[in-house]
DNA sequence: CTATAATATACGTCTATCCATATATATGTC
DNA sequence: GACATATATATGGATAGACGTATATTATAG
């Protein structure tokens, strides 16, 4: 069984959802403390929140050592695909998104950077 | 100020306002009593969540004789529409529209057709 | 084998929002 | 005017779901 539209909408509905899969809609995979990091939000929120689109299967999560990377996952079907940009679309204009993924921009010491050195 | 995501998508999170304007997206207009009818749901119900979609400017009503009939509004931004569209596009197979879709369809004495006789 | 960091989950509370019922408003008919 | 039909709104109760805090889990470092 894959997503419906209602589910979906009833996730993206919620503002930490929402803007946590914007995101992510334009960054491949994210970890729970990027997330947190950017969205200025606690990490028990963030990791909640992740687990309910987890659940419905809107994101898929993999490990990495003591980090779990999170991405949209690449098997939704094509109208949520559609569903998710026109979203994003509408969120280039917001000041919210904006300044979440400015501030993922500036995040100091991310995983993969420490990893890479 | 036009709607932006967040609140397109909170309206959106109900299945009422969704089923709604998953048929209006089709039928350019329709008055209270035929979505009443075609949902399944009481008036006041229907009525109470048309005020929420179109308080936020999302259809827009007219008056004609007692009925009141509303439709998407067109000023909505692209964005919006493609969303909506998405949306519709992912309930094509899902029973509760195609069925909404058919009692429409079915709907004894429409209003346009009684004013037409 | 402790300590620390990242993440997940459980729990009790609180709030937003949905609901049904009742009533108000507006239009058309007689 | 009185009545019927279509629609809107007000009200109080119920509930889903979001919240923060506390705690559990898993991995790495030493």
């Amino acid at each position: 069984m894959t997503i419906t539209p209602d589910k979906l909408l009833r996730l993206l509905a919620d503002s930490t959802r929402l803007r946590s899969l914007m995101l992510l809609l334009r960054q491949e995979e994210l970890c729970v403390c990027e997330l947190t990091y950017a969205l200025g939000e606690i990490q028990p929120k963030i990791s909640r929140h992740l687990a309910s689109l987890r659940d419905m299967q809107v994101v898929i999560d993999r490990r990495a050592g003591q980090w779990i990377y999170y991405r949209i996952n690449p098997d939704l079907p094509r109208w949520a695909f559609a569903l998710l940009e026109a979203a994003l679309e509408g969120s280039q204009k917001d000041r919210q998104y904006l300044d979440d993924a400015k501030k993922l921009r500036g995040m100091p010491n991310r995983p993969d950077n420490r990893i890479c050195a």
